[in-house]
DNA sequence: ACGTCGACTTGATCCAGATCAAAGTTCCCT
DNA sequence: AGGGAACTTTGATCTGGATCAAGTCGACGT
């Protein structure tokens, strides 16, 4: 029985019920954002809103991958997050985007009226309760991004990014498992503040060096998981994946 | 009549009253917060707490510049951002710290217990709102200095550093203002995640350009805003000061 | 099977900013 | 006033990653 995304679906069984900006709300409170809600669906590669475009809704990704960036005049592109389920687009209380926000896969959203819903914030404390904790745990991945993308080398720039994918994907019951790129060379060249060739040229030196191997150029597995830690030029601690 | 940090002096009249946490609170929500707090001041230079170490205080700052900042194994360091006056420090929902903050200049932080002050946030809606918007307005703050950590040039990086002092500390009334820069050329340099001989040349090089002009090390004028604009790589549109 | 288009790899060269090194400046501290 | 120590500037050289330039691979349409 899956969830459907139409109007009619009851939030209960969302599958980002308990982690999005609904998730301390009580079935009361629920029952009002179950009544403004619509969705809506891109394909990948659409952009979803640009910058500088009038907010009309705020809304939480539901599925797929969305990214958000910023492109200066010349070209050069920044990507300076990645959107997952359950991650909210748009800032209460702003009347513009400030990032382009563009599907990476195919990507719904559930979507609520600005004013509606910013009235909703105001009522609602669970609502602003969590959405200021998931704003400073964003904020902190960012912060830690910003160390990423100031101080390390492409190989420790890359080894981070295939971490961070490990980690939110390994399932400890699977010995060997098998992970997915979920963005181009370019778009990961876009994240990491590289150009194209050079993560092409880190891949295949991780490789050669028995640290990843690659199933296809979108599909990887660790050989050497405390290589690719030791790669990332992070600190030793909180380092042990499960 | 000036403020005195001292825990008798009522917050009615404390200097970040309107923009800090507590800027929403009307008068019996603003008692709760006055009978929690306590001040600490820090000299220049000092640290104010460690990555790692335990939370066992939130806090507002209220005078002074700290900076936050993260140290890899090898020494390379890199600043996330700079705390200015109402700036607030600590994650309510965690229990140690992920950035060291440290006094850049003398700096003095109102402080609140960790336990009664989570208790706060969970009974008064206007202090999760606030730092709802304070946290998600940081969010946007940091991803734009992902972008120049990440695609700018050092020369764009410096003028954008520049035009951020200005645009805070510009008053309408001076026509010929003058400038403090907070940081010593290391400092800079950790924020732009550059060197500090590029911090110098580039300074040297602007000035050479007459976009700047220097009254001591940490004194400076702009001489021609517009360049300093176009230096900064950034989109021609938010760019008119005042 | 064949072409072709987008994504990727690999090679050659270049250059912005790092690194190494040495002076110059300012500000204490006694 | 004098002697450091911390901060800053300037110069010479090096290098990691960018840029320019061919190829290679694989999926998909005809």
């Amino acid at each position: 029985m899956t969830f459907v995304f139409n109007e009619r679906e009851k939030c209960g069984s969302c599958p980002i019920r308990h982690r999005a900006i609904c998730a301390r709300c009580d079935e009361d409170e629920l029952a009002l954002l179950e009544g403004m809600k619509s969705y809506q669906t891109f394909e990948a590669g659409q952009p979803i809103i640009w910058r500088g475009d009038d907010l009309t809704h705020f809304a939480s990704l539901v599925s797929g991958i969305a990214s958000l960036s910023r492109t200066l005049e010349d070209g050069r592109t920044q990507m300076v997050g990645l959107l997952l389920p359950s991650d909210f687009v748009g800032r209460p209380g702003r009347e513009t985007v400030d990032f382009d926000v563009t599907a990476v896969t195919e990507v719904t959203l559930c979507r609520f009226q600005r004013r509606p819903f910013e009235d909703l914030v105001e009522r609602v404390p669970h609502i602003s309760q969590r959405m200021m904790e998931m704003a400073l745990d964003e904020l902190t991945a960012a912060r830690e991004w910003m160390v990423l993308l100031g101080r390390k080398t492409a190989r420790e720039k890359i080894a981070t990014f295939l971490e961070m994918i490990v980690r939110r994907e390994t399932v400890p019951t699977q010995s060997i498992q098998e992970y997915k790129l979920p963005l181009t060379r370019e778009e990961i060249a876009n994240f990491l503040g590289l150009t194209l060739e050079t993560i092409s040229r880190q891949l295949t030196s991780l490789k050669k060096d028995g640290v990843v191997e690659f199933i296809d150029r979108r599909h990887f597995r660790i050989k050497d998981l405390n290589a690719l830690h030791l790669a990332s030029g992070d600190d030793a601690d909180g380092g042990v994946i499960v």
